[in-house]
DNA sequence: CGGATTTGACCGGCGC
DNA sequence: GCGCCGGTCAAATCCG
């Protein structure tokens, strides 16, 4: 985008309000004599029409840019959809086996459908850990009580099962295991909704820290995977952390793709060119 | 002693 | 039908 007019017209938008001051502060400064005030008057009416034409060059400007900017987003909306059909493809045609794939589609039905799979009873959420720490428990701001503990296929630390310690009123299940790729994480899976609010803090010592961002725990994950905490809202000490990552959640999922895409060099080179072709088609049909 | 945790057994879904 | 696997149950054990 051509940065420079727009610095220009508010160059030129200072400069004339620079002017109308000083017109004005001479005008006082010279109440008396008729000569005075009609050169005055003259100097202003010169001022006026000078002012008008920036007005109207300055609109101009304005509607170019308002065009190059719907072009812009014309451009972004295309981009937008073609990333929705890459993922469609991949998570169809990439040969896996079928567990993973369930979950890719999961994925793409978030990706597909925000509000409504926000409302979806199962979240993730990340918890830094000690590595030599061989406890399973997060501090999440809810009471659980552990009523299993198995060896998993895809990764050789066990997965420990978890009530809400106040069910069966409450529903909700969590399952915690160790991170395959970084051992110092535990991932938590939660199933449900609680139906009460948090207990009060340090009824329960905990070993881990609250939860932190995914992207700072997988850089090498190429899949994105939803992450957000709906539990904790009512704890004041989990409220800031929990809640950003709550209303970041389709935020988060955009980022992900956006940097996964934007690692791709292919990626990157396609959106250079769509967009510098744009712009270079934009100038050659307007006459700047 | 009561609640929490551990751990082996059991169950159901799924693929072959 | 069988085996595999994830999830759950429940008796045994632990701990404050």
């Amino acid at each position: 985008m051509d940065t420079t007019r727009v610095d220009t017209s508010l160059d030129l938008r200072i400069n004339s309000l620079q002017n109308c001051n000083s017109s004005a502060m001479d005008l006082r400064r010279d109440r008396g004599g008729v000569t005075e005030k009609s050169r005055e008057v003259g100097t202003l009416q010169q001022d006026v029409g000078i002012s008008v034409e920036e007005f109207r060059r300055m609109s101009s400007e304005n509607k170019k840019l308002t065009e190059t900017l719907n072009v812009v987003l014309l451009g972004y909306n295309a981009l937008q959809s073609q990333m929705i059909n890459l993922a469609k493809e991949i998570s169809t045609n990439e040969a896996m086996d079928s567990r993973k794939r369930k979950f890719e589609d999961y994925d793409l039905e978030l990706w597909k459908r925000p509000t409504e799979s926000m409302k979806s009873r199962t979240s993730v959420a990340y918890f830094q850990v000690d590595a030599s720490d061989t406890s399973l428990v997060v501090k999440d701001g809810y009471q659980w009580r552990k009523y299993g503990q198995k060896v998993t296929r895809d990764n050789p630390s066990p997965r420990a099962y978890f009530k809400c310690s106040f069910a069966p009123s409450c529903p909700v299940k969590k399952k915690v295991q160790r991170s395959v790729e970084n051992p110092s994480v535990l991932v938590a899976t939660y199933e449900g909704e609680h139906n009460h609010r948090c207990p009060p803090q340090g009824a329960k010592p905990a070993s881990a820290s609250p939860p932190i961002s995914p992207s700072s725990v997988k850089p090498s994950n190429p899949n994105p995977i939803l992450d957000f905490v709906r539990c904790g809202l009512s704890n004041p000490a989990m409220k800031t952390k929990q809640e950003t990552e709550v209303g970041a959640a389709p935020q988060f999922l955009v980022q992900e793709m956006v940097s996964s895409l934007t690692r791709d060099p292919n990626f990157t080179a396609s959106l250079a060119e769509a967009i510098s072709g744009a712009m270079l088609d934009r100038s050659r049909t307007q006459s700047w």
